[in-house]
DNA sequence: TATCGAATTTAACCATGGTTAAATCTTACC
DNA sequence: GGTAAGATTTAACCATGGTTAAATTCGATA
């Protein structure tokens, strides 16, 4: 007979694996064991064997060869702790002075330390946030996040008025380069030339920036809506 | 050929078996195999065999059938996780409301998780703070601490005028006594008369309260100078 | 449709940190 | 100074989460 596990008792790596999970099924599901054993720095023997043990943990739903998917209750996990490194990170830098090429390391050790209790509160001392530092949305705490697909700044023709949403947060140096460039959330861009090697030419408050793809693909804007946008430019 | 392990590489484990034999150690050393057992819940074999480890990395020394003393680098440790431990509580309670009674359980989680650029960061929010929410000492970075022995309540005579500076945080429900009877750190406390069974009826804020053991032995003060000492009551 | 290369799984192994039960050491007491 | 009780260590075991190397499966292509 199996106790019914209602509580929290999930370790860090399973909490680390069903997180990466989550992440790489909004690019391809079912997730294979190479993608998801690239993405932890892992072997691909060592995701194999785990992903056998969350699918008997009901985690995910796991078809050796072809891959897998999450379950209800592997979802809400790793919702809760996407949750928890996205309102860790949105602390840090409202309420601790981190930068936002610095939250990222730091949230990734504190997810897995705190508890309800502490999430609640610095909710709360937050003001209820929606996005973290770099855009991305918190996940609600009963489970709901709204997720919308951007497009990035890479996809934008030139003559574009746009502003910045959300920026991929994995790299550091990419993050510093933005800020360098005064590129930060909500930032309006014009992007006055496309090159024939996918540069950019854009302007950012009256200075012009040529952006390259590893750059432009990780900023992420909507169209600035024609009231919005400055007459002069367009 | 073993490679000299110079940065943090302590896992979690060996930072609370440091921690809890530099506790110890302050009551009794050498740190019998049992004791420290009972204050980790979990078995004397266990602890044995962990102590053989912590010997052989010369983070203590270790006779065994005979105990264990740390050694510089394993105090150095130990210090560190108690400064991490100390200073977070300090930050849970000052910028995050939480209550003294609260603070340690989520410390003991957090004080593994942090990084150095963390802690710096909260002891200067905090103002370099001197002690955690029960008065206990921080130690310093650079791994100083000043520890001194104080008398608790329960050694104090009728007609002692005191002021609380330490209370023991092992207890929260000592603490939430402690709390509803508005006994704070440096509140000031008159002790009127000693009981026969050691208990005491002490003045706090003008108001009578009998205080027993458990709870006399928990508080820490030190004597009012004169000056200090309201002259009523004396 | 057979085959070959890449992806995946299995097998054998390791370290960490725990368990219980049995053996052994210490020490206090007669 | 011998002995028995209690503390401690050893031995055998377990779970978790990794590793590398060998075997197996999948699926694209000839």
């Amino acid at each position: 007979m199996v106790k019914f596990d209602s509580g929290r008792a999930t370790s860090q790596a399973v909490e680390d694996y069903l997180k990466a999970i989550y992440k790489l099924q909004s690019v391809t599901a079912p997730v294979t064991t190479s993608a998801l054993a690239e993405k932890l720095g892992i072997s691909a023997a060592a995701a194999t064997k785990m992903l056998k043990q969350l699918d008997g943990m009901r985690l995910i739903s796991y078809v050796p060869y072809h891959g897998a998917n999450l379950t209800d209750a592997g979802r809400r996990i790793a919702l809760e702790v996407i949750r928890h490194h996205r309102l860790i990170e949105q602390y840090l830098h409202q309420a601790m002075g981190y930068a936002w090429d610095q939250v990222d390391a730091e949230a990734e050790k504190l997810e897995h330390a705190i508890s309800e209790e502490f999430e609640a509160r610095i909710d709360e001392l937050l003001g209820y946030p929606e996005t973290c530092p770099h855009g991305d949305p918190i996940p609600r705490a009963d489970g709901v996040l709204v997720d919308e697909r951007l497009q990035t700044l890479g996809e934008c023709a030139a003559g574009d008025w746009v502003r910045i949403e959300r920026v991929r947060d994995t790299d550091p140096a990419v993050l510093r380069d933005l800020t360098q460039r005064q590129m930060g959330l909500h930032t309006q861009i014009f992007v006055s030339d496309r090159h024939s090697d996918n540069s950019l030419t854009i302007l950012v408050a009256g200075t012009p920036h040529l952006v390259h793809e590893p750059i432009s693909a990780s900023v992420f804007v909507t169209p600035l809506t024609a009231d919005q946008a400055p007459a002069n430019h367009g």
